[in-house]
RNA sequence: GCCCCCAUCGUCUAGCGGCCUAGGACGCCGCCCUCUCACGGCGGUAACGCGGGUUCAAAUCCCGCUGGGGGUACCA
């Protein structure tokens, strides 16, 4: 007895020697919350260390939350995290659902054995009968030996006295009076089993041994301890780890909050990093350490180490840890990896105008410049649109007084280089750039602008080298027309209009 | 209202009676590197909620308070 590491061996503490089985058991609800899916880990974690088996049970009992779909978006997310139907230490899914028969017939039994009871009280009546708003049920039918009828729920009988001791490995044993049980119901009036029995059904049935699960499920806990020795079983543990919190400290909710791991992954968080991130919520490795691989992280989790505070999911640290993972990875498999973000609905060019080769020149010089994937866009997009995207703010910060002339001059520097290559680049606007009095710092933002449109971004005459000398030119006279210094300048180019897109005045 | 849980930098956490003038990470702020921005390097800012105990010794144990949170359905 006691509290059983989970650390040991299979073999030495488990009780009965048997391997430990856990179950992650949403409710489809047509996303798949990132709260849900630290719970998943943890569980898959446990059961990967030891040996032991990982259940995936959908509780679909409520038909508002039973889309079939639904359950594909469930299995796909998890995959995405690395928990597959085809490791050996997953089991299922199962549906809760499909268990209405033994749940119904444990129903059957409480009630045959008298420890549950028919009750036909709305709520109403209740509050009439004690006078209070927010009371648990009295136990007014209790005595009454109703049988079985339509619109009848049937109600566990809790005991009066003593006390429910849950062994919950996180929390120490919260310890809670029977007398504030009241005696809940368990099958509805149309006999169809509420959670708390077809849960407690359902983890019997599937020998579930160790039961981790959000804390806002402990105070049910006492509830389905009691069902399960009612049922005539020993309990399982107990692990009820903590909650997730958004900035203001409330649970995270899928009306108010960004909660669903879908989103993440779509804004170009990677599944690995939210892996890692979501492991570190509530837990943590030791040794000063915090990017590691899963298996690693495996290794030394303990269930005894969960923290008991809630959590705040700060997304600013899971994008840091995501700048790490995309760092980690190869230039080739981060080019890769930012595909989705090339193409139609995330790009703004259109397919013909991507270039594939360009983009390969330059996802070098943006690796490390992206936290996100989804970023890469906006790092790229010059590349490939006809003319940049001008950034307003980044015009007037960077077209101050002299810019056009130096900006002419750069322009006939460039008309004249052969070999278009980055160094040679960077000496044109270096030396341009001295005969106006400007440091290349200073110098090279106007002609950034001119031809990205940003006054941040990639290395500049590396940009430029890919551009070509052609597309180049044609900006930088695009820029001196809205500046009106071009040849012809002045007539079309008013501040506001989209003059750096006009095409470029012959020479 | 009632029940339960929780309490170390802004945030995630290390700490499990002396190693703590409290460590790491994110964020933030400087400096360096540097064609911008990143990356990288270096440095800095910042916490044991309060009050009582116990002990030679408490962030660590106990009690109270305060403050947060969760639950309180014929939802899951």
């Amino acid at each position: 007895m006691g509290v059983t590491s989970v650390t040991d061996t299979p073999t030495d503490g488990a009780p009965e020697g048997a391997a430990v089985r856990v179950r992650f058991a949403p409710s489809p609800t047509g996303m798949f919350h990132v709260g849900g899916a630290r719970s998943a880990l943890f569980n898959w974690a446990v059961a990967k260390q030891q040996g032991g088996t990982f259940v995936l049970r959908i509780e679909d009992t409520d038909a508002s939350r039973n889309q079939p779909e639904w359950v594909d978006g469930i299995l796909s997310a998890m995959e995405a995290l690395g928990i597959r139907k085809e490791d050996p230490a997953f089991e299922g899914p199962y549906f809760q659902s499909e268990n209405a028969g033994i749940q119904k017939d444990a129903a059957q039994r409480l009630f045959a054995e008298g420890k549950a009871y028919y009750c036909d009280c709305t709520r109403e009546a209740l509050i009439a009968r004690t006078g209070n708003q927010q009371t648990g049920y009295d136990g007014f039918c209790r005595g009454r030996g109703l049988e079985y009828a339509e619109g009848r729920a049937l109600r566990f009988r809790t005991p009066d006295e003593g006390e429910t001791q849950v062994v919950d490995l996180i929390r120490g044993n919260p310890t809670f009076p029977n007398a504030n049980l009241e005696d809940f119901v368990i099958a509805r009036g149309n006999g169809s089993p509420v959670f708390l029995l077809a849960n407690v059904v359902d983890d019997i049935d599937e020998n579930i041994t160790l039961v981790m699960r959000a804390e806002e499920h402990l105070p049910n806990t006492p509830k389905q301890q009691l069902l399960w020795e009612a049922l005539g079983k020993t309990p399982p543990q107990w692990a009820h780890m903590p909650v997730i919190v958004n900035e203001k400290r409330q649970k995270l909710s899928k009306r108010r909050d960004k909660v669903a791991l879908e989103d993440y992954l779509a804004e170009g968080i990677l599944p690995d990093a939210m892996v890692n991130y979501l492991m570190l919520l509530g837990w943590a490795p030791g040794n000063d350490e915090e990017i590691l691989p899963f298996d690693e992280l495996v290794r030394r989790f303990r269930v005894e180490d969960i923290n008991s505070s809630s959590a705040f999911f700060d997304i600013k640290k899971l994008t840091a840890f995501n700048g790490e993972y995309i760092r980690a990875l190869s230039v080739e498999d981060f080019a890769a990896a930012c595909t989705p973000w090339l193409q139609a609905p995330a790009a703004p060019w259109t397919p013909e105008q991507f270039d594939q080769q360009v983009f390969d020149a330059v996802a070098p010089l943006a690796h490390s410049r992206v936290a996100l994937l989804s970023e890469i866009t906006d790092n790229v997009d010059f590349l490939f649109l006809d003319a940049p995207l001008v950034d307003e703010d980044s015009w007037t910060k960077a077209m101050k007084a002299g810019a056009a002339e130096l900006l002419a001059d750069v322009r006939e520097a460039l008309a004249a280089e052969e070999s278009w290559a980055a160094e040679p680049l960077k000496d044109i606007v270096t030396v341009v750039g001295e005969k106006h009095g400007m440091k290349l710092g200073k110098a090279q933002a106007p002609v950034r602008v001119a031809v990205t449109g940003r006054r941040i971004g990639l290395p500049l005459f590396e940009s430029l080298e890919v551009l070509g000398k052609e597309r180049t030119l044609e900006r930088v006279d695009a820029a001196l027309v809205r500046l009106g210094a071009g040849a012809d300048a002045g007539a079309g180019a008013g501040a506001g209009s989209d003059a750096a897109g006009v095409p470029a005045v012959a020479e």
